[in-house]
DNA sequence: ACCTGAACACCGTTCAAGT
DNA sequence: ACCTGAACACCGTTCAAGT
């Protein structure tokens, strides 16, 4: 509503100041949807959002155009630590010790993080910034399972999208178990994946 | 709104063609909903269904307190249809056979059927017929892992909520993937769910 | 340029008034 | 008894008016 305009008046252009005014609401708006989710609201209703960031309506529709940009900008993090796990593992010795840590980081992350779960569940990316990672996503599964496959540790029909499709399959397994942890389903998964003889 | 009430006036009390045309107003408002899913809208607003139906939207609430109740309506046959497979398949000679036809069937039931799949997904039925009809359900899972277990081709550890909980996060990972059937998913998780020596 | 918030459409839910 | 639909609260989305 009244936030003071006078942390932008350093030496900078109009431009700029602009500039620096509009990230810092935009930082608000992402900080009020993340409050919300933390607080256990998984709806996100983008008035709400706009109303305790203290912002109007409209402008959260300026900043995120549909409630899928604004996902992606909250899971821009775990999808980036996702992407590092994945370079990580497609570099591992041992292949199949690579790929179950690679799943089970990706079960954890979508565990802790809703916004993660949502944007990896929906096959495309509303923004350049989430089609990016991840095609970097699965441009390392994809050379993880090259050499899984080489290795003959799992069955060689299975995509890197297979892989994706079947981890979300499996967060929401444990969501409508309401196990704690996915550590039993995982396993059940790892040992459907191996190559059969 | 001018629905012909002659229709109820034969030889019958007027408790019971209160009842009667009780009946008739709820096949309607099933049916609208019904034709919606069948549209493709997967929202099924109550008003949307009310105004279809032709009738009051507290007539909607009269008969289905809440959505979950009209869900289980709706999907009460399937449901039915899905219990009657498990006897079956708990009855057959052989077990990996009738375990693998069982998840089958559950899946092509989930896939075709929303209402199917929703109930499924939720953990406490709303209305006494399904949870009867869920309980039987589990019962006869119940009697086709132990015949399984004793014969050695499934995990010792797998109940028939994990088998549910399975099941629904496969029938999520097809969606996610836009598989058009889930026959090597569900391959991968019987493999998975064999005895390991 | 960017932000505000009134405005409109829509859905969930309740409840007084009808039959 | 059962049904109707106005009424209220809430959310999505747009856009004229402000700075």
């Amino acid at each position: 509503m009244d936030y003071p305009r006078t942390l932008v008046r350093v030496s900078t252009t109009n431009a700029e100041s602009l500039r620096a005014d509009s990230a810092r609401v935009r930082a608000r708006m992402l900080q009020a949807a993340r409050d919300r989710i933390a607080a256990g609201e998984l709806e996100l209703p983008l008035n709400a959002v706009a109303k305790a960031a203290g912002v109007g309506v409209g402008t959260v529709y300026r900043h995120f155009p549909s409630r899928q940009v604004l996902l992606e900008a909250l899971a821009a993090e775990g999808l980036a630590q996702v992407v590092a796990a994945a370079v990580r593992a497609a570099a591992e010795p041992d292949v199949a010790n690579g790929l179950a840590g690679l799943l089970r980081v990706v079960l954890e992350g979508q565990r802790t993080d809703p916004a993660l779960a949502a944007v990896l569940a929906t096959p495309e990316p509303a923004g350049p910034q989430t089609r990016d990672l991840v095609g970097a996503l699965t441009a390392a599964v994809d050379r993880l399972l090259r050499r899984a496959r080489a290795d003959g540790v799992i069955r060689s029909d299975v995509t890197a999208g297979d892989l994706q499709a079947l981890l979300c399959g499996l967060q929401h397994a444990v969501q409508v178990s309401g196990a704690p942890t996915g550590e039993r389903y995982l396993d059940v998964l790892l040992r459907g994946l191996r190559a059969h003889p």
